[in-house]
DNA sequence: GTCTATAGGTGGATAGAC
DNA sequence: GTCTATCCACCTATAGAC
């Protein structure tokens, strides 16, 4: 028994994660979730409304995923797999990817600004898997927030330039190019001190 | 004595590098050149054909930005600047760099998607920085526009974050970490197998 | 060539019947 | 609660007077 709001709701969020917010229309979700486009305002006050709890939930899953980098048996192994987690995000949903970390015209939007920033949770996952890498010796010692901005960055500029088509490949040739990326990266950002193994 | 034509393509060009794509309309335009947005159809079949030259000329500028990579004196420098020049281009002109390398809803800009791609003219001058470095022994031998592609994405990430405001910072805050990461890179981009100057 | 007026479309939001 | 009808705002583009 699902009630109108949650098939409302659903028929969002399912609109939102297929074409973005372009054809985010009352009209359309009303027509996907079987009613017209004036009875959504029977559970929502407005389009900017339905939006947000939309929205808001993207940022959840956004999170989950990232979450998942925890499951690495080793510091380095952990931060690799929450790379690699927050590239497959923007893969799987790249409408959300594009509403949160791409667009600036989406005012809804900003009412999440502290998560997907620098002061939210999922970059805070990032720094703290740098963190431990530094701590456990797998990295040089620094700036931790540093770090983890550069490999936001890179990870970001490679799902980013992939979304808007100016990689050129599919989804496979952009999966391995993170992964030979990551290590590269990961590799270089021992330092030169320390290359190959020469302080354990 | 500049024609109406000439007066109208200025007032878009403005209008669109202070905007975005958003205020782009024919009456804002119109207004902003002292005429009717009717009588824009005398000079431009209609927006697209507008706006499409608009990009052209933000392309142009675009690979003027890049070029300035030229004058460094040694092959690292000239890398250097040309991501530095990238950048600056991204910081003067946003609204323009995010219509090109941000934005899919723009549809006049699939027209130039072969410039903003790894296939166009601004990449390849990234392409030929990379290479000339990997000739002088700057950079280890290896897939150049594989590593055009890596610091593309690094400095694309880093614009991209800031331009949506993820980074947080001003505009100084960037180009110091534009510069601390490029250097970064460069030394680790020499590879665990050249550290220091071992092989010169 | 430029104007005003307007056609024609889209989309958010409200009114009032049921 | 849901519908249809409608208002209002804004856009591109055209028609026809000047």
């Amino acid at each position: 028994m699902t009630s109108s709001r949650e098939r409302i709701a659903r028929a969002a969020r399912e609109l939102f994660d297929q074409y973005g917010p372009e054809r985010f229309t009352m009209r359309a979700i009303g027509a996907r979730a079987g009613v017209s486009g004036a009875a959504i305002y029977r559970h929502f006050p407005n389009r900017e409304a339905l939006l947000a709890e939309v929205l808001r939930g993207a940022y959840e899953r956004f999170v989950f995923y990232l979450a998942r980098g925890l499951r690495g048996r080793t510091p380095l192994k952990r931060l690799l797999r929450t790379g690699e987690q927050y590239l497959l995000f923007a893969l799987d949903h790249p409408r959300f990817y594009e509403a949160m970390f791409l667009r600036t015209d989406v005012p809804a939007l900003r009412r999440f600004d502290e998560l997907a920033s620098g002061r939210g949770a999922g970059f805070q996952l990032l720094v703290d898997r740098v963190r431990e890498c530094m701590t456990a010796g797998v990295l040089p010692r620094g700036d931790a927030a540093e770090v983890a901005l550069v490999l936001w960055a890179l990870v970001h500029g490679l799902a980013a330039l992939h979304l808007t088509g100016r990689f050129g490949g599919d989804r496979q040739s952009v999966e391995r190019l993170f992964r030979r990326m990551a290590r590269r990266a990961m590799r270089l950002l021992r330092g030169p001190e320390t290359p190959g193994r020469r302080r354990p």
